[in-house]
DNA sequence: ATGAAAGCGCTAACAG
DNA sequence: CTGTTAGCGCTTTCAT
């Protein structure tokens, strides 16, 4: 059995209290004592039961983070963020996935909200409604979403979106198509808004294709309709779907950047490394998932009166090898 | 505040055990009883408190997983798999991300320690010694490595490689290098092994390539080792140094697999969209993850003797575009 | 079948 | 500064 508090009191001849205190409020203790029960505490390997402590406390120590696939890097860098600063400040957290279903997200939140002193909620593919509901039991805060007052911490989407836009009239390409990620996405929504915003300043015919998944496969199935569509750049929701669309433009023998030009965004690791390697819109990452962790925990320390309630990080495009001057008039497609 | 168990008692008319078994053993409370108190806590919107319960019971609910990296593919398909059946059997999972290092291990373990039933440690880079003292504490069990008697899931690596020398071998290959992963990963050990006792049945020659990190970036590093070693084909420690390599290859001109043939390990999904698509020894990652949980699960139900203590998972070779017959007598090295 | 009471490990008043 | 006491929310004897 673990020792208990019980067993160092008894150990270094003083009362649990006091072995409580001399752990957590060192201060209010003498140092003869302090030291006393430091010593015993060490020698029998005690570690204070969490659960315990939270029973009175209230505060667990621990954080929840829900995010819709793991297997996607974006999160994955997110998480690591997470962790991390959840780490630093002595904090476990609970991750779970909701595999891409906006059901389970509503699952989850009860399940942990017990067990957690707070939340986050990653790119939630669940309607405002619903997530206005959500957080009664537990503080939650938005990641890569807004929704109402709820706290939240985002980037820059739509102007990550404009400078690649910008990007690509500047290099002559007057006609760019947009693979749209999830029609539950937020964040999709966002970078549209920025590009339909920049495409219109800028007097750029912007053509919208569908919905895809935010994967891979997403972007090779989007990849004939972008050729088709008389583009002669396109923008992807998401570097999973850039390196989708450059897998099956290669397939076709259409040259990238010469014959069309690709971006991407949130610059995963895997980015860097295609050939030729991806111009994408980088997003801080780790940086926002520090954040929202930092966030969250000071709305558990000041209440509900702690800073600015939304912080919302800055974008970059990253211009590498897959974007390049727009290629005289093509053949099919109008440029007018 | 939250409803305690009281107010569901109060609610109900009973008292707090009544409501304690009507929840948690049904068929000991009269069933016009356990009715009440069922709508009661659905009425009060009632959730039992796991932290509580464990107090008591000994039992939190909650499971721990530590993996060297969340970035990478491998570890997040395998977190899937935990998570999914875990949330199958009502458990909760903490994930921590040791960032490669081996010193923080033991530390994520015995921070978690006390808030689980029981832990994986996925992949663990610690020295034997240093695993064979953990574990007092709470349940661990091992996935993706073996130390002493220590409960353990596996995939049979040698075997994996064993089918992909013979691959190589079929197709006229008579020098094999193999790019070796971290030196203390458990994985590669058996990885090498179970080459070199294939090459040594076949008589292949196999040439070691140093360790390199298991990384993308690793197998860039690798690539020109490996043609100047004057092999035909190379086998890789993973997908990812095996896109690395192929990068690298790409990068030189060298055609593959008219020129080398290239194989990885462990099927992450980026593998098949390269170009070629990877030929790639398959690992069970998610179905892995499920039976760690429920080997650790059974463990923790049956207390010390349950069933085998130990499983092996099949790998499977996956041929794709990467592999094809040898050049013949390629200019440098010895073929002999 | 149900209630009363004890107690899991810990912290927070409240005395001293 | 330190000990005593109460009690967080729950399960579990032990009675009834």
């Amino acid at each position: 059995m673990a020792p208990t508090i019980r067993d160092v009191a008894r150990a270094a001849g003083v009362s649990q209290a006091t072995v409580s205190r001399a752990l957590s409020m060192p201060e209010m203790v003498r140092p003869a004592t302090r030291t006393r029960v430091e010593v015993a505490a060490r020698e029998l390997g005690y570690r204070p039961n969490r659960a315990a402590r939270g029973l009175i406390t209230g505060r667990t120590g621990n954080l929840g983070l829900i995010v819709p696939d793991l297997s996607n890097p974006f999160f994955a860098a997110v998480v690591k963020g997470v962790q991390a600063a959840a780490r630093a400040a002595d904090h476990s957290v609970f991750i779970a996935d909701t595999d891409e279903e906006p059901g389970v997200e509503a699952d989850l939140l009860r399940a942990l909200a017990k067990q957690v002193d707070g939340l986050i909620l990653c790119s939630p593919r669940a309607p405002d409604e619903e997530l206005a509901g959500v957080g009664t039991d537990t503080t939650v805060v938005l990641m890569n979403r807004e929704a109402g007052e709820r706290p939240s911490v985002t980037v820059d989407n739509a102007d990550g979106m404009r400078q690649a836009l910008e990007h690509l009239a500047a290099l002559g390409h007057r006609r760019v198509a947009f693979v749209a990620g999830p029609r539950t996405s937020w964040s999709n929504a966002q970078r549209e808004k920025g590009l339909h915003r920049t495409a219109e300043a800028g007097g750029t015919d912007l053509v919208h294709l569908g919905h895809f998944p935010p994967q891979f496969e997403g972007g090779v199935a989007a990849a004939d309709l972008a050729v088709g569509s008389g583009a002669t750049a396109v923008i992807a929701y998401n570097d999973l779907v850039a390196l989708g669309l450059l897998s099956r433009l290669g397939a076709r023998d259409i040259p990238v950047p010469a014959a069309m030009s690709v971006v991407g965004c949130d610059d995963i690791g895997m980015s860097a490394m295609s050939h030729p390697a991806l111009t994408t819109v980088s997003v801080p990452k780790r940086a926002a998932g520090r954040a929202t962790v930092g966030l969250l925990l000071s709305l558990l320390d000041a209440g509900a009166d702690a800073g600015p309630m939304h912080r919302e990080l800055p974008t970059q495009l990253i211009v590498r090898g897959t974007t390049g001057v727009a290629p005289i008039s093509p053949t099919k497609g109008s440029t007018r």
